[in-house]
DNA sequence: CGAATCTCCTGGAGGC
DNA sequence: TGCCTCCAGGAGATTC
């Protein structure tokens, strides 16, 4: 389930690419989230890749070529994985998608559940819809105590929901919901509105210390998880909660309870965790 | 508007 | 070995 450290990972990694030319898009199953559009393979040949950026976990890639321009949009939804190929091997089961360059650099998208995105923007992506609405970067300085504070200030649903929510800000995916609310000492049902400026600074500082060690370490390594070189190279990131019921709490010894929050499992302490209005 | 629920999909784990 | 059920989960779509 690759989280923004993955996807931050898997742009870097990717990188090579850029100021290469498409030699051929291959299109073997279409259907993701969303159909892949047919007339990639006949659009993207001939452009050159100018730069790869990310904003939350959307990888966007900048094309231009004599016939135009457009951004390649790439989501990997919670199963999917791009591998930088220096040779089109013979793809598996679930390679969906590639994009080969004229140095013969294969840019492949394999993903089992087919929760993932290929989409084609044309014109500013900003106004896109998937775009256009979309909180800060949570890497950003835009991300801080004030910013939630106020984001928060009309919602009454779990503090853990409201930072999954992509409106207040992006990247935060389940995983690092639970690890950074058990580093910040909240307990994930705390209604959003309830939490105190200083709270909001400390989930803040959590928030982005959480995602920065998974940054430096790569991403965390989850099973279906690989790096670009298609190697699974990353250590298993130790959790404080998250798939860790009943194991001792790392900080007080007491066992780690779960829980269902907006469909999603929940992992924490109630120990080390407080709700409502703490100062 | 906010909040909760539904939905897409496949592979892996566990039960018998 | 096989079959069944449950679970994982990003985030848009739908409903209330």
């Amino acid at each position: 389930m690759p989280e923004l450290p993955e996807v931050e990972t898997t742009r870097r990694g990717l990188l090579p690419l850029v100021g290469r030319v498409v030699h051929a898009v291959t299109i073997r199953h279409p259907t993701l989230r969303w159909p892949i559009p047919t007339h990639l393979p006949q659009t993207l040949p001939g452009m050159t890749l100018n730069s790869l950026r990310r904003r939350a976990k959307y990888l966007l890639c900048d094309f231009s070529g004599a016939s135009g321009s457009g951004i390649l949009l790439l989501h990997l939804g919670m199963s999917g994985r791009i591998q930088l190929l220096d040779d089109a091997y013979p793809a598996e089961k679930h390679d969906h998608f590639d994009v080969a360059f004229s140095d013969g650099q294969v840019l492949r998208l394999r993903d089992p559940r087919r929760f993932g995105a290929v989409l084609w923007l044309q014109g500013n992506a900003s106004n896109h819809p998937l775009l256009a609405s979309l909180g800060p970067e949570p890497l950003e300085d835009e991300f801080n105590a004030k910013y939630l504070q106020k984001a928060l200030a009309n919602k009454t649903l779990a503090i853990k929901n409201a930072i999954m929510d992509g409106h207040v800000v992006v990247g935060v995916g389940n995983i690092y919901a639970s690890e950074s609310l058990f580093r910040s000492g909240i307990h994930p049902e705390t209604p959003a509105n309830h939490l105190s400026l200083k709270r909001c600074e400390k989930l803040v500082a959590e928030i982005k210390l959480t995602l920065n060690e998974a940054l430096n370490a790569g991403g965390s390594s989850l099973r279906d998880f690989f790096g670009t070189n298609g190697l699974p190279g990353y250590f298993q990131q130790s959790y404080f909660v998250y798939g860790r019921t009943d194991e001792p709490c790392r900080v007080c010894d007491k066992a780690i309870k779960t829980m269902r929050l907006g469909q999603r499992s929940t992992f924490f302490c109630a120990h080390c965790q407080k709700r409502g209005l703490v100062a």
